[in-house]
DNA sequence: CGACCAAGATATACATCTTGGTCGGTGCGGTATT
């Protein structure tokens, strides 16, 4: 029955690893944690059970605006219409529309902020709710704690909603944040699917260099590696920098304009453009299968945001390389952003004392000159809502803290570890360590290549339309 | 915390050093402003 449907309905003829066991566990009604590899046919395992079940919604939790998009046409393109998504792209007309007809539904994509207002959640928590889906769930423990709380608060707004069965799905997770899952999503002895998260056509290389050199070494890397490439950086001027460096670079990061962000993800997806250099901002949802190259310019904050964004390359399979680039004194950076995400003492106390004496936010804001859109403020408020004291914020931020530099302390070892980086990572994800060819640099099993360049003359045209786009306007650095 | 930059000081007539300010990532949503 499962396999007809797979044909009919998705056009596949055999299930892919994996796939099976979850969809059997999500119809059984069990609540579900799967790691899957990434390209992995994720989007089956929640969107099948449906056709399976006489009635009932599947809701969608999705981080990002533009994978609700892409998920929400590709379930249309396909020919199913009882789709929609609730987002702040919506009309208030057209929210209360699918609102009050969500019995003609079959799946329905949101944002955790959206699940989490009032009038949504209890329109919601009338229906009869299949299944909870939580797509890229290691947002909950990456972006719940802090910079998007309402991921962190998904379980509880999943209780309110009857219990329905859940299926949080990731490509990579430690146990650790496995269990940040299983907590922040509140399940019960939940089916654990796991499945290795080595990427064995990537080889695993770090180049060590001084701050001054490392230009020079980015330059001959790149004149030994395959192109399509990508150069991850920390910050969006440095992108910018490395983007002229390089020849045939494009940068990417959060301060482009939508369109542009969109243009450019769309030239690289179709070759058009050979290489990318972007911050953490540029990646999720991206499914290209010819990235040969992964470059870090500068470090990640932890391993497991590593293997996300070297697990860009290589998804048809190819081999491809992962270069780190590391010079003393590189992690302070990352130490300095993990900092700022918290609120310094001192506005605790003010924050915390005007809240006893029953001020509003707005008006201690204006008094202390506090910043409404800064993040580590907004944390702080949204404690104070929640009922926090001033005494259990700061011991929540210092274990907060604590945590996050034992993770960027895991991510200097594993640059400084002589042994194999494969199995260094693979120990970090709970794993066996492994043998295998064209493993990394301290296995001494290398295989590189001379460049290549995907990208044809008359494809260059991408640069006169980029260049419309950045001396027309608008777009703020 | 450190990189970077602009303004000012120093010592000399153009350039270098010092000081002080700012900035540094990821996204949702909604509010205030153009």
């Amino acid at each position: 029955m499962m396999e007809k449907i797979l044909k009919k309905v998705f056009r596949y003829d055999h299930f892919r690893a994996g796939q099976q066991p979850i969809i059997e566990a999500v119809l059984a009604g069990q609540d579900t944690v799967a790691i899957l590899p990434t390209g992995g046919g994720k989007s089956v395992c929640y969107q099948l059970p449906s056709y399976l079940q006489p009635d009932g919604l599947t809701l969608i939790l999705s981080p990002l605006l533009s994978l609700i998009e892409d998920q929400v046409m590709q379930i249309k393109s396909r020919g199913e219409r009882a789709v929609a998504k609730l987002t702040s792209l919506e009309t208030r007309e057209q929210k209360e529309h699918i609102l009050h007809h969500l019995d003609r539904l079959r799946y329905l994509y949101l944002s955790p902020e959206q699940l989490a207002v009032p009038q949504i959640k209890r329109r919601l928590a009338e229906v009869k709710i299949n299944l909870f889906v939580v797509d890229e769930a290691h947002c909950i423990s990456q972006w719940g704690h802090e910079f998007r709380t309402d991921y962190a608060k998904l379980g509880h707004v999943r209780q309110q909603l009857g219990n329905p069965p859940c299926l949080a799905l990731t490509a990579t997770a430690t146990h650790q944040v496995e269990q940040d899952i299983i907590e922040g999503l509140a399940l019960r002895q939940p089916t654990r699917i796991r499945h290795s998260v080595n990427r064995p056509e990537i080889q695993l290389i770090v180049k060590q260099t001084e701050q001054a050199d490392k230009d020079l070494v980015l330059e001959e890397q790149l004149k030994m590696v395959e192109r399509p490439c990508v150069i991850y950086t920390t910050t969006r001027k440095e992108a910018e920098r490395i983007a002229k460096l390089v020849t045939n670079a494009v940068y990417y990061h959060a301060g482009l304009e939508a369109e542009d962000r969109q243009l450019i993800q769309q030239q690289f997806l179709h070759d058009e453009i050979d290489c990318l250099v972007c911050t953490s901002a540029f990646g999720m949802g991206v499914n290209k299968a010819n990235v040969r190259t992964v470059i870090h310019y500068t470090m990640p904050a932890t391993i497991e945001a590593y293997m996300q964004e070297i697990g860009r390359a290589g998804r048809d399979g190819q081999p491809s390389t992962a270069i780190l680039l590391y010079a003393p004194g590189d992690q302070r950076l990352q130490q300095f952003l993990v900092e700022k995400q918290y609120a310094p003492s001192l506005w605790i106390d003010q924050v915390a004392q005007g809240r006893v004496q029953n001020e509003s936010f707005e008006i201690i804001e204006r008094r202390f000159g506090l910043n409404a859109d800064d993040p580590a403020y907004r944390l702080l408020k949204t404690q104070l809502m929640d009922g926090k004291t001033r005494a259990e914020i700061i011991d929540w931020q210092e274990n907060r803290k604590k945590i996050r530099l034992r993770e960027l302390m895991q991510m200097i070892n594993y640059i400084q570890n002589t042994l194999c980086r494969r199995s260094f990572i693979l120990n970090h994800f709970g794993e066996d360590p492994i043998i295998q060819d064209r493993c990394c640099d301290n296995c001494g099993t290398l295989t590189l290549v001379g460049p290549t360049s995907h990208v044809e003359q008359d494809q260059l045209n991408w640069r006169r339309r980029l260049e419309e786009v950045f001396f027309s306007s608008h777009h703020s650095v």
